[in-house]
DNA sequence: TAATAATGTTAACAGCGTAAACATAGTATA
DNA sequence: TATACTATGTTTACGCTGTTAACATTATTA
């Protein structure tokens, strides 16, 4: 048994990824997580300064992958036309957020200050860049203005619907006009993010 | 000095809005409003079962104001067009998130599972209906489900740009193409949503 | 009037984030 | 190579949290 650890921190944070996408982030405590490493409960202090720190490099972790996931859904097929290709990015972004909820969350909680975490602000702003490349391609000669007006359009789109399908799975509340519109929805998402994204 | 306090259950909610409201619901403690309502600490849990259950209570007023608030800007001015009519309760909703962001935060939080609280689920629902009404409106002679899929489409338009224009100040950061967005987008919010909304 | 229900208090619990003091291991320098 | 220094671990402790249990007081009802 030896007394370091060697790749605590990458471990810590690979822990936390998997501890909030399970729990939460509210749910989630530093003790767990450290426990999971098999380490004492104050060894995370000596990577993080406090739990938002550990936080904030979950939340890089999951732009990076959006990122990622954005980058390969707007290049992957090239027989497709910009406008596909556009409503492919929309669809992979919805089943991102759907399909990590949580982590999605931790993303965008107010708990964690992005201006305070530069790397963080980096990797979310990579991920929107990957919007502003393919709508300026769909628009060709849009002025910046323009430009970011329809980013921020889609994106609050897609981000909205992410906040909306998941939102306390008021989908399954049937009865409620909220819940039967969102089943509509819910069930053929491409089609209604090719209706939502035209344009 | 009584010992009983004969409104507790109302002052506790009452307390906890304004609690929320300042704090973020995840830095509220119940001790903390009990404190306020000068009472012991336990005293909440002869009125709420959980802190979920108070928390729940507060975003239910929460819906309950924005359904008020979405009702007063569809009809205020009977004068407006229908359609200019749906770009005041766009711009409604979007300041409502924007001035009550920690509430509006917990109206839509993980946390609180709509389906459990059904008094929060019907409020919720209310403020959808008014939406749902502008559009029919707006539309007139609307399938079903053209309707429900119209109805997502632009919540999720409003509901996303709360979200984006409130997270972590991502405008504040200039220098990255997001916050340089996002500031466009501030800088003339309703001619923003006149686009984003029109049709 | 007596029993009961509603609504308050006090005391106690385990879990939390975090700081301080200390121990050990790895690294650079003499 | 011996020694200092830094990095990284542990132990202990603190105050705060949500929550439960046991008890006290008031209001209501039979």
């Amino acid at each position: 048994m030896k007394y370091h650890h060697g790749n605590l921190k990458e471990e810590l944070i690979s822990s936390a990824c998997k501890i909030c996408e399970a729990n939460g982030h509210a749910h989630m405590s530093l003790r767990s997580i450290a426990k999971e490493a098999n380490v004492s409960q104050t060894a995370p202090y000596r990577h993080f300064k406090t739990k938002e720190d550990l936080l904030a490099e979950v939340s890089k972790k999951g732009f990076e992958k959006l990122g990622e996931i954005l980058n390969q859904a707007s290049g992957q097929n090239k027989k497709m036309s910009a406008k596909e290709r556009f409503v492919e990015m929309g669809l992979a972004y919805v089943k991102f957020g759907l399909e990590r909820r949580n982590t999605y969350d931790l993303m965008h909680s107010p708990i964690i200050d992005k201006v305070e975490f530069p790397e963080l602000l980096e990797a979310a702003s990579a991920a929107f860049d990957e919007l502003i490349k393919i709508i300026a391609e769909l628009n060709p000669g849009i002025s910046d203005t323009d430009l970011s007006r329809q980013c921020i359009r889609h994106w609050a789109q897609v981000h909205g619907l992410v906040g909306l399908v998941g939102d306390t799975k008021i989908d399954e509340s049937a009865g409620t006009n909220a819940g039967d519109a969102m089943s509509i929805v819910k069930k053929d998402l491409r089609s209604f993010l090719a209706m939502a994204l035209d344009s």
